[in-house]
DNA sequence: CGATGCCCCTGAGAGC
DNA sequence: TGCTCTCAGGGGCATC
């Protein structure tokens, strides 16, 4: 679930659980996720009110009133999962401790928020407010691919004299942040570039088709409620349902959308599958 | 500095 | 049923 759409999705649903609440008693059931946890996260935990909800890039930021802000990320596979909560027409009674849930949040209220991670790819920080900015994790930040410092012309400036494919440009967290493996197969088959493009050679008219692709694939993604491998669910209980407007991502074999004759193909950059159609990407 | 692999970890699904 | 193999939405870090 952990690209910026699914992030955005998560963060929605967890801030009228979270937002202007105390949590009444926090519960580290291990050492470490993918870093060792700060040292006594649990007792800064307890008993400090959530300010405020927010996001950068794919990492959740929860203000707290002692000055310090909670920084998760969910890695691969991270869920934030609440209960004792009624959220729509569900009513989520507390269920028993399950395998890899690591962090659990009990709010003055009774809603429960249960932090679950399989591979432990996921990752949380306690960091001052005021210098969020200089935590390890958050400096180095691209700019928010939604905000308004992310213009074809920022991108493309980024992009020139680059002798690396566009694909591995657009998954740098440096250039833009947020974006994943999805969405950037995604964005490019809006923009008709394909992933094996050398950076340095898209155009600046490309690069604003680029960029606009970039924005409108991640608006498209977050009115759906993000996309749902696996069985992911939304904190709410909903499945995300973006997975099914794929066009390319995971539809290997299928005809394009575009059904201008071509075939989805599969090609491995950097580690990971890069999905997109040689008929209309170029 | 830029580009490329490796690695962290568990689980699901395919193939045999 | 059970084994082995491959792959997975991320990204830091070592190495060249």
């Amino acid at each position: 679930m952990p690209e910026l759409p699914e992030v955005e999705t998560v963060r929605r649903g967890l801030e009228p659980v979270l937002a202007g609440q105390r949590i009444a008693r926090a519960e580290v059931r291990r050492p470490d996720l993918r870093w060792p946890f700060p040292p006594g996260l649990a007792a800064r935990l307890t008993g400090a009110r959530v300010l405020a909800l927010r996001r950068r890039s794919k990492y959740l930021l929860a203000d707290l009133d002692g000055g310090d802000t909670l920084i998760a990320h969910l890695g691969m596979s991270g869920r934030m999962l609440v209960s004792g909560a009624t959220l729509g027409a569900f009513h989520h009674p507390h269920p028993a401790p399950a395998r890899h849930d690591h962090v659990v949040l009990d709010m003055d209220g009774g809603a429960r928020v249960t932090f679950n991670d399989a591979r432990r790819f996921g990752a949380m920080d306690l960091w001052p407010t005021a210098d969020l900015g200089r935590h390890r994790l958050l400096a180095g930040l691209g700019p928010e691919p939604l905000g308004n410092e992310f213009a074809g012309a920022t991108l493309h400036a980024r992009m020139t004299g680059r002798f690396t494919p566009v694909k591995a440009v657009l998954l740098d967290q440096r250039v833009v942040a947020g974006l994943g493996n999805i969405y950037v197969c995604e964005a490019l088959w809006r923009a008709r570039i394909s992933p094996l493009r050398l950076a340095g050679d898209v155009t600046a008219a490309e690069a604003d088709t680029l960029a606009a692709a970039v924005r409108a694939v991640l608006l498209d993604a977050i009115a759906a409620g993000g996309s749902s491998l696996k069985d992911y669910r939304q904190a709410d209980g909903e499945l995300g349902y973006f997975q099914h407007s794929f066009a390319v991502y995971g539809r290997e074999g299928a005809p394009c959308p575009r059904a201008d004759g071509g075939t989805v193909a599969r090609v491995v950059q950097s580690g990971r599958s890069s999905f997109f159609c040689p008929a209309c990407q170029h």
